[in-house]
RNA sequence: GCCCGGGUGGUGGAAUGGUAGACACGAAGGACUUAAAAUCCUUUGACGCAAGUUGUGUGGGUUCGAGUCCCACCCCGGGCACCA
């Protein structure tokens, strides 16, 4: 090719043009296809917030945009999917601050959303795009609440929430400062709310054994076991003074004697039995502590560093069963009401708390020279081994407008009946003000219409329109936030179906999700929901596999320039749109991959992306270097041949690029590339193989511009009337083992553990020939001289260590 | 506080217990140019003219050899159940 030939690289006319042609020739489109594995690449769904998308999203759909376009070179059936996590507490304040219908907001922002996506060049198959605000999705999100609801582990509780008294609102702890209102100042109390609860509880040892088969990082495992924190202990029964019994769980039974005192925690309904009996001798002391411990955060108060507090309740005592002792009694904040009993037997010896507790309040310390067995004592005291988990129900209700409305309405006696499938969806309605009621009801209680329904029972307890029907009334709660993102994946494999969920044969050939990628901060909540609701569908036999995520990758943070967390009000969040302007999309899509290892949080610097985009710039100048007919590397011309060194080098290439994208350390991968460019480039010819295989290791890092070269490179295969012959259909390169190890290596001589020397020698010599070159080294000799070696260690293409 | 991560040049970051700093950004010098940009070449952890010394948060330890393993500590990030 002539001087005058070359094309500038122009990313915008490039970009534009393919993402078009792909969108045409339904280059993502997924369908079952029994001939080839199946891969489900899957990213945490966004929530479409209204400042579109950020740095952050393009890193992890970036990820796994590498990841799924490799798979599908490789020969695998990918379905990638994206979707909307719509619901939730944002859309809700704009509605409450703009008196615009959370509607009309999310479908702005969902439009922008995919618009922004599209132009990143992620390769989502968008007919299958779900929305979890969409009647459609969510009548089958209720569907599930239904199936947990009929299999009794649904209920409804009354459960404390962080309470305004001046807002007349409940508040997330997220909007809490040292117990008080963001907003207004006002200390937040907590008050109890009508909720409904889902008993996930009963799931804690599947989801707990569930994990070991993981094939997740062995952190997120161990963070996953922490939040359902199994502990095996005992119950035992003590009898107070004033005749009545409570019963304290201890995982250290063995201690029984070493008891000394028992803690209650403040709001342990005996406390409040005692109370109102007046058996407490000091009852407003102890009144005014329950008060005190009402408005503290559990981290406030289990933090063992803190000081203890707590009140004797005088005049009470519990006797120690063991022994028939007489210890006091406490009221204490560090025992808390919902996990074990919410009452404990204090042995201040054995157990750090109780003795910082029993320091504190002088109370007697009895070290036990020898423990019992527990089993035995257990059983001598009428007490039973039991198992208890720190893994609490599931409050799943919110007192809010923007979420799924339940399937259930009440009778006039407030008797619960979950709807019939022909009542699906329950339509959320739109109402005239998006605030809660001033009692901390949902504000669809004010809507009358929606509220009342006519109906009856049918045969089967459900509830069913009838306009001649008695009057029913809707729970008017809604789901919170995480109802839709527990299960949306499935809704991928089969999303206009409106008979079912999911088919079963569908849902069959997909299967689990092979790769899930999102951020670290869901690696307890949202991933134990998940697995929640998949382990039930499992049971109930609507799918196939009891885990839904085979593979899972936590992806760290992009930090705004200065290592702070993006955020709006620091003013650093980083647009994709405004680098993709003004460098290219290839090249924001490079600079992220390049910027650091996916697993951690990197800081974003606007700066170092010049060195991506002078890296695609001599990609692109390389197609005027081919050389044709291509000269191919012959073995003849021996070790020290540059074309053997880059033939070797290209096979480490594919090797290092195929083997790092499938750990998503891309970053490594780019470094190899430009390794390899660095080496190739300096040649006056490219030979045509080893360019398009650099193309194809590129192509799913930068999509566009290696599409680009690959149609000049072969024209007459492009663009033809829907049967493109697209580089990302091309297979995956390949490489020979045996053509990855280099003829020479470099041989470190150390002195002592100091390196002194290198040499280089033919790789894999015998150690006595590495031995015999390296003495004969300047260096050997002088640093060793004449002295002879205690030790010399060999160690095989690496370094030899002599120890004087 | 508890659980899970992390700490390496001026910067982002590489390193199956085996030559610390790959790759890139930045910087300095040079070539080309009337000039600038772009591009190319050279240098670039620190100290030192050099030989060399020193260096992966801090202090100990194991080892022929430690960024990597062990112990103690300091600092930073994520999670702690109504942000999701």
């Amino acid at each position: 090719m002539k001087m005058q030939d070359k094309i500038p690289y122009e990313p915008k006319d490039i970009e534009k043009k393919w993402q078009d042609v792909w969108e045409k020739n339904n280059l993502y489109k997924s369908e079952i296809d029994k001939t080839k594995t199946k891969m489900h690449v899957l990213d945490m769904f966004p929530y479409p917030s209204g400042e579109g998308l950020h740095a952050g999203h393009a890193k992890i759909f970036g990820a796994s945009d590498i990841y799924a376009r490799m798979k599908r070179m490789q020969g695998f059936n990918v379905l990638k999917v994206q979707g909307y996590d719509a619901f939730g507490l944002p859309a809700e304040q704009f509605a409450i601050k703009n008196k615009v219908n959370p509607k009309i907001s999310t479908k702005k922002n969902t439009e922008n959303f995919e618009r922004q996506m599209r132009r990143l060049g992620l390769s989502y198959d968008w007919s299958r795009s779900v929305n979890t605000t969409d009647p459609k999705f969510y009548k089958w999100t209720q569907w599930i609440f239904k199936q947990l609801y009929k299999d009794g582990l649904c209920f409804e509780s009354h459960e404390p929430i962080n309470w305004c008294p001046s807002c007349k609102t409940g508040l997330a702890n997220e909007d809490l400062e040292d117990g008080k209102c963001e907003r207004c100042g006002s200390v937040v109390e907590k008050k109890p709310i009508r909720q409904w609860v889902i008993k996930i509880t009963d799931y804690a040892e599947k989801l707990l054994s569930g994990v070991d088969n993981l094939n997740w990082k062995e952190s997120i495992k161990e963070m996953q076991r922490n939040w359902i924190g199994k502990s095996e202990g005992a119950e035992i029964d003590f009898r107070l003074s004033t005749s009545q019994t409570f019963t304290v769980f201890t995982t250290r039974p063995d201690t029984l004697f070493g008891c000394t005192y028992c803690v209650f925690a403040p709001e342990n309904k005996l406390v409040e039995e005692l109370l109102n009996n007046n058996l407490i001798n000091n009852g407003n002391e102890v009144k005014k502590y329950i008060l005190e411990v009402k408005d503290k955060s559990e981290i406030e108060r289990t933090s063992s560093g803190k000081e203890k507090t707590g009140v004797k309740l005088e005049g009470v005592f519990a006797i120690n069963p063991a022994n028939q002792k007489e210890v006091p009694v406490y009221i204490a904040d560090y025992v808390l009401n919902n996990y074990g009993t919410g009452a404990i037997m204090a042995v201040p010896a054995h157990d750090e708390r109780d003795f910082e507790f029993a320091k504190k309040f002088d109370i007697e310390i009895i070290e036990l020279e020898k423990f019992e067995d527990k089993n035995e004592i257990v059983k001598k005291v009428g007490g039973k081994m039991v198992t208890k988990y720190k893994l609490r129900d599931w409050v799943f209700a919110r007192q809010r407008y923007w979420g799924e409305p339940f399937p259930i309405v009440f009778d006039e006696n407030h008797n619960p009946f979950v709807v019939a499938d022909s009542e699906l969806p329950v339509i959320l309605p739109d109402v005239e003000s998006y605030e809660p009621t001033g009692d901390g009801e949902s504000p669809l209680k004010n809507i009358q219409e929606w509220v009342e329904v006519n109906g009856k029972i049918n045969s089967e307890g459900e509830f069913e329109s009838d306009e001649n029907g008695k009057i029913f009334y809707r729970e008017t709660n809604t789901m919170p936030q995480w109802a839709g993102s527990s299960w949306y994946w499935l809704r991928y494999m089969d999303p206009h179906n409106d008979q079912e969920m999911v088919n079963k044969e569908i849902e069959k050939y997909w299967g689990d999700v092979d790769i899930y990628l999102g951020g670290m901060e869901h690696a307890t909540r949202h991933l134990i929901y998940g697995r929640f609701w998949n382990q039930f569908l499992f049971d109930k036999k609507i799918i196939s596999t009891p885990e839904p995520f085979k593979r899972l990758e936590a992806v760290g943070l992009v930090l705004g320039e200065g290592g702070m967390k993006m955020s709006k009000r620091l003013g650093n969040v980083i647009n994709p749109d405004d680098i993709a302007d003004i460098f290219g999309v290839d090249t924001l899509r490079l600079y992220i991959a390049f910027a650091g290892d996916y697993h951690d949080d990197y800081t974003w610097d606007t700066k170092a992306i010049v060195g991506p985009r002078r890296f695609i710039e001599r990609v692109w100048n390389m197609q005027y270097k081919i050389q044709t007919p291509p000269s191919l590397p012959s073995i003849e011309e021996g070790n020290s041949s540059p074309n053997i060194k880059l033939t070797t080098l290209l096979h480490q290439t594919i090797k290092k690029v195929s083997n790092d994208y499938e750990k998503l350390q891309f970053n490594t991968a780019v470094a190899q590339m430009m390794t390899f460019i660095n080496a190739y480039d300096k040649n006056e010819n490219i030979d045509l193989e080893s360019y398009k295989t650099l193309l194809k290791l590129l192509a799913p890092i930068c999509p566009f511009v290696t599409e680009e070269i690959w149609e000049s490179l072969t024209p007459a295969l492009s663009i033809g009337e829907g049967a493109m012959q697209s580089i990302h259909q091309e297979e995956w390169p390949k490489y020979d083992e045996l053509q990855t190890i280099d003829k020479v290596v470099n041989i470190a001589i150390q002195i002592n553990g100091k390196l002194r020397d290198t040499f280089s020698i033919a790789t894999d010599s015998p150690d006595v020939e590495v031995l015999e070159v390296a003495k004969n080294r300047e260096q050997y000799k002088k640093w060793v001289g004449e002295v002879e070696p205690k030790k010399i260690i060999v160690i095989k293409n690496k370094i030899v260590n002599v120890v004087l």
